[in-house]
DNA sequence: CTCCAATGGTTGATGTGTCAACTGTATAGA
DNA sequence: TCTATACAGTTGACACATCAACCATTGGAG
């Protein structure tokens, strides 16, 4: 009746080693970025895409698209970064619906102190466990995946369906 | 003064590109499971473990060596899932401090339901997205970054870091 | 036996993520 | 113009994860 009951013994493995993976390296990361600066993961995601930006600031809803976060989830933690003066919140003079993000001083100085740190600990439990065969092979199935899965951004998209343009 | 200030293409690419692909698998992965069956991965982790194990029924401690948890984490879910009938605490006869995590009928139910189903979508948004080679590549580029993380699991080991088991 | 450290597990506080419902503005269509 | 709809963002309730502190039992050293 269904087309396979199980998966078998190489598919398991690549499918156990992975999760398995996942957990520890990100696990190791971010707490090794978090005992370090006192930033979390997302924190470093949104501080990042802050000061790439022209200004140290962006829309709310970019924010949102560059991180691949839902709007509610952003908003409940740029209120959170805002209470610690890493970030703040501008209205938007073209569309006063929107809102602008913007780095503060200190979230401009926690990020330049973070980066570096955050580099060396990607360089050390990632890149340097893996040869740059392995580099090129990991990125081309991580894309072969994410076009498996279709493009809409998951979790953006309303009930509606629109194609997010 | 750093080894390298940032990384190269190649590198962030892979690095990129697998943060990007984790995000969107799992959420997928997670969400799809949920709909169907209302299990959450955690629900579903749990009661994996539980159903393989003689009797339907595991040592706390062991359940949490088997997902990879902190103690604490274990026992709130398992607080939840409780009050959800899905699973029931049981005391250990032969040490009185230890507790066993057992499968209820409706647990047993739930996790036989949801299992061909979670295996179809890892199928259908995994598996089927790479070449056997691929899958293989995969599994063994997770395990050298497990390799490089070292073998304490994280979480488990207290401050006095005692090997585990 | 007594003392003490390690073990197995629980709890409460707090930070984080998700869902559904909501406000207010922009914009397209009649 | 008026109206419906889509969009940008916020909020509140709740599920989940993490940390530190805690309790009881075990097992070993003296």
């Amino acid at each position: 009746m269904k087309p396979s009951p199980w998966l078998t013994d190489r598919e398991q493995r690549a499918w156990r080693s992975l999760l398995t993976m996942q957990r520890r390296l990100n696990g190791r990361v971010a707490r090794q970025l978090y005992q370090e600066t006192g930033l979390s993961g997302a924190d470093y995601e949104v501080l990042v895409n802050l000061s790439e930006a022209p200004g140290g600031r962006l829309r709310a809803f970019l924010l949102g698209r560059a991180t691949g976060w839902e709007k509610s989830r952003l908003s409940h933690h740029i209120t959170r970064m805002e209470e610690r003066d890493l970030v703040r919140r501008e209205s938007c003079p073209t569309d006063s619906r929107g809102a602008y993000v913007a780095l503060t001083g200190a979230g401009r100085e926690a990020i330049e102190a973070a980066a570096p740190r955050h580099v060396g600990h990607v360089r050390r439990w990632f890149v340097d466990s893996l040869t740059p065969d392995q580099l090129d092979a990991l990125a081309d199935i991580s894309e072969a995946i994410l076009a498996g899965l279709g493009d809409d951004p998951d979790p953006c998209a309303g009930p509606s369906g629109a194609p997010a343009g």
